[in-house]
DNA sequence: GCATAAACGAGACGGTACGTCGTGTCTTTGA
DNA sequence: TCAAAGACACGACGTACCGTCTCGTTTATGC
């Protein structure tokens, strides 16, 4: 056997960003398969065959739609505390947009609901940036602007839990002025 | 005209009871509300007359159904260190049962889905744990063993914060050697 | 065994009342107990009190609430043709209004669905009337208008029988000219 | 496009079978489109794709489940009076059966209730049936059996309506012997 | 009169069935 | 051989009524 039409790239980008604009528009709940079949195009046989869930899809579409931050490394300008400050505004920012707070509300319920969701969030989202932010704190601590023992996986996880709890209590959309208090908490302590 | 026959308390008790006992079995995706109210031995009008969603029972079970944390304010030995300590420690252990994992998921997966649960969780939980945590460092602040500039709503946010982190990542549960090292970050800053 | 109040007139008419109104607005499918209840501003209970069934209390309302024609027993002019057509058309004219129809509808509905409805019915309403009906037949035997074997029960029931099938299938209305072919179909025979 | 599974023919027969069932064992009022779904091994989404209520799939049923009389034109010997005799014997003896008191019961409640189905059980079962009848007659009418100015669709409706009353008063079943006497009457008249 | 007690309005209760929606699978036709 | 279209079995949804069960309140005795 050799033949066999190929997987089609159009449909798969048409799936891609139909899960996106719903998702903008109506948030995870309103998600449904069918409708992201409708709006593509396509069979919805078409997407179990690539993506096992609908929490897979709206992973996909996070990692390939747009929707996050490009994964791109922190600057570094030779200041730790002003490297730090600009990756955390910019998230905050971001964060601000409705765009953000649809993207993280839905894969904070995409995480929530389902379990190999989590693991694929983490594993092709979080983790690879919380490793940018890690990679910049090991170079600020190699030149010594950093304690030596400045346990970096700890500040890592503290920033970002920080805007996590900022968008999930859903209050007040998180200001330039917490992230610089956060970036000046870790650097400087409260003591 | 005043009549009509009055709210049991039995059945309210019951489908609170049905709701945290069928989280814990099965987490927020497993939990219907047929299922609750089959298992309250309620009907379903019963569940829909009181609560709007299935959000709103989860977070009322989670308020009263003795699954959070009690709301005790935090010890006072004297040194903030310890408190924090044992108040971060408390929450990371309890975070590491099933009981506390599947809570804190649940309650996520509820607040991302639905604002009005959202507001009630914030106002009825989030909140109050964090006014604890607040009115514990601004005794601290007052004794002198915090700076007098120390931001403590940021401190607060992110003590809170890490640990949501950590559990929504699901990756490795947190330990309490993570909670020493947030509390010794945020007392004494990684600089 | 002392006092106990006294059971409400008031209350028995208004839902009667209620009863017959709804059943004229919407048929006996949108019927409820419920709408029965708050339109009469009155309990549940106190329609359960007195009629164990929806159907018994259409039968009632039809029975008492001027829905049906009044049981009067047939003029007797001498013709049993004349007398016999006027009865016909009279019934003829009054299944044609929307009251009318809507009766015999929601009575035969309820006959349809419930056997115990069926039996009150058929001996407060259909037999009384076929009753009278026979009576005036025997009274014509006895005089010679019929041969004196005519089978009196047989021409009640397909006189009876005819409207019925006129109302039930709903195509188009009985008119008063097949009413008047009925009768002399009765009286005369094809052969 | 123009694809698109088919509708299944078995799913379709075993919804009719179900109903069929359904209604001989339990009425037209323990008849529900769960119950015919659970039976059937069908969603309940399929019943209703295809039909619009529950009177909806008992005339069907009625229709193609062998519920009803074949459809098959009335005997012809030659005289009108037996010919009628054996059709109107044949239906009575019919609707003594448990399935046929069962079918006019139902048919009629769903009739009653719903306006659609009656058109189309008129349509489909009564008008059918009537004019084998009728069809009957006017032959006889043509053989000088009856008279000239015979009202061959009054006859008809008269021997249907006969039929239908003795049914719906449920008191007695209706005999051979009643038969007899309607066909008698029909084409003798009682003058 | 004043206790007794039944009926009243109101409306929550445990249930059953409703008709709809979404899931993930299966089947058909067309490219 | 893949893809669209869409029917399928399943199961949860939220609603409507059912008939029953408290709740106070009202109204009639009869002690």
């Amino acid at each position: 056997m050799t033949g066999g039409r190929r997987r089609s790239e159009t449909s798969r980008l048409a799936i891609l960003d139909a899960a996106r604009d719903l998702l903008l528009e109506g948030g995870y709940e309103q998600l449904t398969i069918d409708a992201i079949a409708g709006r593509a195009g396509v069979g919805k046989q078409t997407i179990y065959r690539w993506w096992g869930s609908k929490g897979a899809v709206v992973a996909d579409a996070a990692l390939e739609g747009g929707l996050a931050q490009p994964l791109t490394p922190l600057p570094d300008t030779g200041d730790i505390e002003t490297d730090l400050r600009r990756w955390l505004r910019a998230w905050t920012e971001h964060l601000t947009t409705a765009q953000g707070t649809g993207l993280i509300l839905a894969l904070t319920a995409a995480t929530a609901d389902d379990h190999t969701v989590a693991d694929v969030l983490f594993e092709r989202f979080t983790q690879p940036h919380e490793q940018l932010l890690r990679d910049r704190l090991e170079r600020a601590r190699g030149a010594g602007q950093l304690a030596s023992d400045a346990p970096v996986p700890t500040i890592a996880s503290v920033l970002i839990g920080s805007l996590l709890y900022r968008v999930l209590t859903r209050q007040a959309p998180p200001t330039v002025d917490d992230a610089d208090l956060v970036v000046r908490l870790v650097l400087g302590g409260a003591g």
